[in-house]
DNA sequence: GTCTATATGAAGATAGAC
DNA sequence: GTCTATCTTCATATAGAC
């Protein structure tokens, strides 16, 4: 696997692609689309990858892999605070802005079509019974924690595009103490 | 505009669609998907809709329609309870389960297709926004405002997913407060 | 590495018999 | 109202010159 600089050819075709994915849709965005905002052709886009589905594979594999981790902290014995799960989560949106927001969500044809070709369907379950724990996951500890993920992807989707692609710490504080609120955990964490 | 019965061939038809423009999305189901699940052909569908288009107009427009209502309440002065926009939000989401899941997030090819013929570009941005007041705007109470939303659509889906397609009301109200604590209300309602 | 040109299939949509 | 057959366009992907 030859990595390349962030000048290359390679490199620019996954950050349209990124960007053209989050906002129409794998389905919705066509190799037109691509190479028509690049102002290259189709013959040099298969020349650096074999196919659209290769191209996805190479903007998702990096945080699905780094969610993964996310996840499997979240499932150790005993388990994490939740502050700190929902704070990674926090942190890989900001690492990885623009196009994962529906990542974790379990929806969306973006994570469909990776989905089926990865066997993550359960990735969302995972993370939400991870984050009902300690309790017995009651339906009500579960809509909480999936209320808590949820206001994370989307506190973090406003504060990236309020700041221009960044969250700053301030802000990731307050997104935190959001979802900390939609868990119901009682006491976020000690106030100073 | 003739309202049919049930067992419709018309109404089959946006029973299908609704469920796999919702799992598929808009661009990611073909014609021959939604005819190949009827058990029809397309020379039926086209006699019941002049265009794919059409079918995502009449899927899509009656929430819509209750969604602006519940923007405009919302927007009011003086400003409701959030309590009361935010459980209205909740019972859409009881009330069209299964497909609008990502409708008010602002995010997915469905609200993108729908939107730029509606003129709807701007409805995520007025409902945080009516739920940030009467504070001045912060970028932390829009925040807070976004991930409260975000709660309360996650929070629904996953309720309509453990019970079948509906939200009983105990879990309404614990998916209330969940998005009451995502926006930093201190009292949320008053306990009996 | 990038181009032009093209193969091949599937998409949305229509015509017209029944 | 529903069918078969078909038109047209656009999709992914390839071949081969430069």
């Amino acid at each position: 696997m030859k990595t390349q600089g962030p000048g290359g050819t390679r490199t620019k075709i996954l950050d349209v692609a990124r960007e053209l994915f989050a906002t129409h849709g794998y389905a919705g965005t066509s190799i037109s689309d691509i190479v028509g905002r690049l102002g290259t052709t189709k013959g040099s886009l298969y020349y650096h990858f074999p196919s659209k589905d290769a191209i996805l594979d190479a903007i998702v594999a990096e945080p699905a892999d780094a969610l993964t981790a996310i996840i499997e902290a979240a499932e150790a014995t005993p388990p994490p605070p939740a502050a700190q799960t929902l704070g990674a989560l926090i942190d890989l949106q900001g690492r990885y802005p623009a196009a994962y927001l529906a990542f974790y969500a379990g929806e969306g044809p973006l994570l469909q079509k990776y989905s089926k070709r990865h066997n993550l369907e359960d990735r969302t379950e995972r993370i939400i019974a991870a984050l009902a724990r300690p309790d017995p996951p009651t339906t009500g500890r579960l809509v909480r924690a999936r209320a808590a993920v949820g206001a994370v992807k989307d506190g973090a989707v406003t504060a990236l595009r309020l700041h221009g692609g960044v969250i700053p710490p301030g802000i990731r504080d307050e997104i935190l103490s959001a979802a900390l609120g939609a868990l119901g955990d009682p006491k976020p964490f000690p106030l100073p």
